[in-house]
DNA sequence: AACTACGTTCCGCCTAGCAGAACACAGCGG
DNA sequence: CCGCTGTGTTCTGCTAGGCGGAACGTAGTT
């Protein structure tokens, strides 16, 4: 499976507490499209030996983060889900995010996502699928970086990274992206912004490069980027400078020579 | 805050590793409505010392577990979220059932529920909010109890509990109930089968008793069966004993006496 | 300036967790 | 029928890793 620049949120280097980087390697030993693991598996993945396995396992299932199941495997349980509905609630913006989100889902038809800066890394943190595709290229909670795709650049841009082409993106208040991340996927995003007008996240529609391509983005910019603004209002910000985007018109909007094209502008 | 019967995650008893036991225990000290925390809240909550609550802290920011914001507080990090949505995704339930739900949602205006079984509690899977009210009352990732509520009676039914209520809920397909679980909030639900007629869930109309009184949910119970039905078939299961049920006309659907209703059949 | 509360660092003691051996069991093929 | 190989599990001695307390720095309060 070629899973392009998908990043795992696993450190590789310790963390000063044994323990709890073993623990944490056999929880990240599960991945999207695991069936249940073994303790064999496990073991592999971890590279740990089968009695702390077993012992560290205990303790994890003891918590919840783990499940045994009748035939003896394991799977993830619900208590990382608890904790990341807590972590996922507390950012305060679904309630008017994700109608908004399902405003321009049904306009469009395309997925929209919702990216939030987490360190280096941006987390999709809402997502509606596309009514056309089954499969989604970007599933909720999925790890990217920073610097590719639409919505990294945006949250770069407005988190006062330097130079080109985040300047452009501070103008313009949006970010057009064709196989960046993913050679197959392209988007465009835009900030939304809360009270102080301090970044919150990254608002984007995402799809196959065949139907989202430049023409289709420049012609559903403006709509985005009211989107952004309303969700700006709602969130304490001040939307009039997406809205004045919205209206803007650059004929400036010309790719890049070269076969990825990545503009904004 | 009165939380009713709201339970949490967090074990009492040893798991036989110290050390997560504590690390889970700083993690469990998040609440949904908390705002970051201070290391000395941490400490109060935990009741850890802060030196051990420094270096497990430390830790679990390294892991993303934790996030420790600019003022020197933490909140919860995106690593559970990540976890959580691999758990949920694992369920392979979203795809088939989110529109249902949307559909149900969007025709009764009432919140509509997914809840799964986890051991001796079951937890939000899924959840669209009401269009009425603006606080949810129960929250994706929320735990509770089995045994109080519709959603817990339906999943206890049909993990083949013996005796009533569970006998006629086996019969009828959904349970109704009004302020078992909180006093304000009543629902009505039934369970949605998989392949071999395997139990996944329980599917739910809730709301506040002011409106979703026995009445109404008499008059919705048989498109919420229909709904599950269309689920169940998506899932590989039989919905014909759900459709049947549908079709179903009691008159033995007489609150028994007592201040709180709780019936099916 | 004294006081309080908080975050952080340091260090010696000792226990809790580690690695490995040994064991039990099941499935398979010769 | 009997080894063989793969599981998962139990037990134990050794020691490194984590514990908790003291001590320190700092910021805000009265």
């Amino acid at each position: 499976m070629a899973h392009s620049t998908k990043i795992s949120l696993k450190p590789q280097t310790p963390s000063g507490v044994d323990v709890l980087d073993r623990a944490f390697s056999i929880l990240y030993a599960f991945r999207p499209e695991d069936t249940p693991l073994t303790l064999a598996e496990l073991a592999q993945r971890t590279g740990l030996y089968k009695s702390t396995l077993l012992r560290l396992a205990g303790s994890l299932i003891h918590h919840h983060f783990l499940v045994r199941l009748g035939d003896g495997r394991y799977r993830l349980g619900p208590a990382g889900f608890a904790l990341g509905s807590i972590y996922q609630a507390g950012m305060n913006v679904g309630e008017v995010l994700l109608p908004i989100m399902r405003g321009l889902s049904s306009e469009l038809g395309e997925a929209i996502s919702f990216h939030v800066r987490e360190g280096n890394a941006r987390i999709c943190l809402y997502r509606i699928n596309s009514t056309y595709t089954i499969g989604p290229q970007v599933r909720v909670g999925d790890i990217q970086l920073l610097e590719k795709g639409a919505g990294g650049r945006v949250l770069l841009a407005f988190s006062g990274q330097a130079g080109e082409p985040y300047d452009t993106v501070r103008r313009c208040y949006y970010y057009m992206s064709s196989g960046e991340r993913d050679p197959e996927t392209a988007g465009i995003s835009a900030p939304v912004f809360g009270d102080d007008q301090k970044l919150i996240g990254a608002l984007g529609i995402v799809g196959p490069v065949s139907r989202v391509d430049i023409p289709y983005m420049k012609k559903v910019k403006g709509r985005l980027l009211l989107a952004a603004a309303q969700a700006t209002e709602s969130m304490g910000g001040n939307p009039v400078p997406l809205r004045e985007a919205a209206k803007a018109r650059h004929d400036s909007d010309i790719p890049k020579p070269g076969r990825r094209a990545s503009i904004s502008g």
